[in-house]
DNA sequence: ATAGGTGCAAACAGTTTGCATGTAT
DNA sequence: ATACATGCAAACTGTTTGCACCTAT
């Protein structure tokens, strides 16, 4: 990204307003509101930039198209339930993660999924059980 | 997945000796050494239907096909280059992850996913300097 | 025998590309 | 002025669905 334009303002602004990942379908929705002939091609292009300058973070649920969220909104866990499909936003508050990566690589974001059951899924009922299986 | 076919045999089989996360068109291309006549569709459908049962795990990376594997094999984090675009597996060793999460949630697998700059893309050059920023 | 599985082809959805036009620098 | 950005339409790719045939139970 290297011109300002006001369509890529509009990108940026509807994604820091709604404070969550969004799809490129939302963000042509909410951003038509502030550049009516805002096209497709446009926010895939722009958003593919974004995310080459760290400006953004894909996010992917499987089976839904990808999202993109400021990297600071991304501090939570991604918990995918195996059975119904749904993603739920999980707090890190009492996850605990010490990264330790190889030379080399540098960190600009993070993302823990957990995959499994949720409440209304889960074979037993509702009783208490987390943790690693 | 109620019925034992020939198709889904080879479809776990495969991916179990694969030892790795496969697309479905890799399941298809190796499972046709088992099963010539072996279809996508019946991949797609089987591979839901194991999914739904915990016994595969589907991992996505941004801009790429599902990857499907068995949940065992998932103790590793994805580093996915923000620049590139490449996929590193790199060792979950030094990282500590303590899960905890809230009552009715049940983790079967989990997956720490973490955006950055690879080596090769890095901005500086080679120095080492992990660590999340 | 029969409910469930398979595989082809066609439909779909998300994403990318070609190209003429528009615009920030 | 000009190199880069835009937006339409068409092409692509991954995935799903309709339907007639097959098969494990």
């Amino acid at each position: 990204m290297e011109r300002q334009t006001k369509q890529r303002q509009a990108i940026l602004q509807v994604i820091r307003e709604q404070g969550r990942p969004l799809t490129v379908d939302e963000i042509l929705n909410y951003g038509r509101f502030h550049v009516p002939r805002l096209g497709m091609t446009t926010v895939y292009r722009s958003v593919r930039a974004m995310l080459r300058e760290g400006v953004l973070l894909g996010v992917q649920y499987p089976g839904q198209p990808t999202r993109y969220e400021m990297p600071a909104h991304s501090d939570h866990i991604h918990f995918i339930c195996n059975c119904c499909g749904k993603v739920h936003d999980l707090p890190l508050s009492q996850t605990e993660i010490s990264l330790q990566l190889p030379d080399g690589f540098v960190a600009k974001g993070q993302e823990l999924i957990v995959y499994g059951f949720c409440p209304e899924c889960r074979p037993g009922g509702k009783a208490a059980d987390a943790g690693i299986s």
